[in-house]
DNA sequence: ATTATCTATAGATCTATAGATAATGC
DNA sequence: ATTATCTATAGATCTATAGATAATGC
């Protein structure tokens, strides 16, 4: 029964990436430890050996998923052939992420359980945000943070996020995608403009 | 114990507005019919003789929950003292809604679950973001529902329920504020470039 | 007689814990 | 000897139902 050290640690890391995404497609409260535990291949007796409770499980989980989105955001950004801010819109807001809840933005997902449970989460999220939030700078560029840079980019991800969740929330396909491509075609209208008034 | 008709169709409305409000601030699953029903000052035994199940009240709420959003924006597009959609946008970005989750907008409460249950809740959200893309037209005074009216509405509905979902999840007060205000900047500013376009 | 609501409970599920087991790691 | 995981279970809570009760409405 007993497992080597590295398998254990291992497990561990399945368990937080299972239950990451176990909890953006059910909820917080959708998914229960036995069955998160089985979707891991364990039982959920050994789950207090490895964790302090549920709720210590959900702010690991989504630190993770909100990390792993960052570095999946950074690639998509570093591997741009042209605009890299367009690159990262146009994967945010594209029908694959927006089919893929459980792979997918944890805010978007998980954004209004945030203020529901603990602290912790909170903090989880909102280094998440901040972290997002730097990200969205460096695609666009700008290397100095000044507050309106800020402002554009706040302004960015509420919107990604926004038409994410709305996007998910019809069950007409044309206003789906209508959502989606909206905000994309806004983001990036927004950017051009910006850009036209900065080379004068 | 039996009350009159009036009587428990009165009981029946403030058990759907109950709901509205604790599904909003706990989620659909963190709050149990027990607990409802206590809260709408009723056992929770009578329940199923008003309602099929849990997911048809999730429903009969979000509807309720929702026509009550949209009918206070009306009244502020209405009683708006100077330009309608910076009043509407004013009050949905403003602390007072980003602190009373329980009577908020359910998109930014409850979206992420809207397809996380039955196609009744999907179909009730669906009908609710359609009524408020209309609303979010009316305040702009375009009569006219041409396609960029209507992303401009998809647009502005994605940032204030992005924006409004983020200003919760963060603990930093003055961040939470930035989100906000950021938010509501680039909305209003939006519109006045779209007015010196359409001016020329 | 009908019925809105109540008390009580069934059966499932949830979080958390206890103790057994079997393989690791000293 | 230690420990990662297992089986089993406690106690709470959840949705849903059954049957009693008491007031309405015919």
């Amino acid at each position: 029964m007993r497992v080597t050290r590295a398998q254990a640690e291992q497990n561990r890391r399945t368990v937080v990436a299972t239950a990451g995404r176990l909890f953006r497609e059910h909820g917080f409260n959708g998914i229960g430890l036995s069955d998160l535990m089985s979707a891991a291949g364990l039982t959920h007796g050994g789950f207090y050996k490895q964790f302090g409770s549920k709720e210590d499980l959900q702010v690991e989980a989504c630190d993770t998923a909100l990390a792993a989105s960052a570095e999946k955001l950074s690639k998509v950004i570093e591997n741009a052939e042209g605009d890299p801010f367009a690159a990262l819109v146009g994967q945010y807001l594209s029908r694959a992420h927006r089919d893929n809840i459980s792979e997918g933005c944890a805010f978007a997902a998980l954004g209004a359980d945030a203020g529901r449970h603990n602290k912790a989460l909170l903090r989880s999220f909102e280094a998440g945000i901040k972290n997002h939030l730097d990200l969205l700078q460096r695609a666009r560029g700008e290397s100095s943070s000044s507050r309106e840079a800020q402002n554009d980019a706040v302004v960015a991800l509420s919107t990604m996020v926004g038409a994410l969740l709305l996007s998910r929330a019809v069950h007409d396909e044309a206003l789906s995608r209508q959502i989606l491509d909206a905000a994309t075609g806004s983001l990036l209208k927004g950017k051009r403009a910006r850009r036209r008034k900065s080379a004068k």
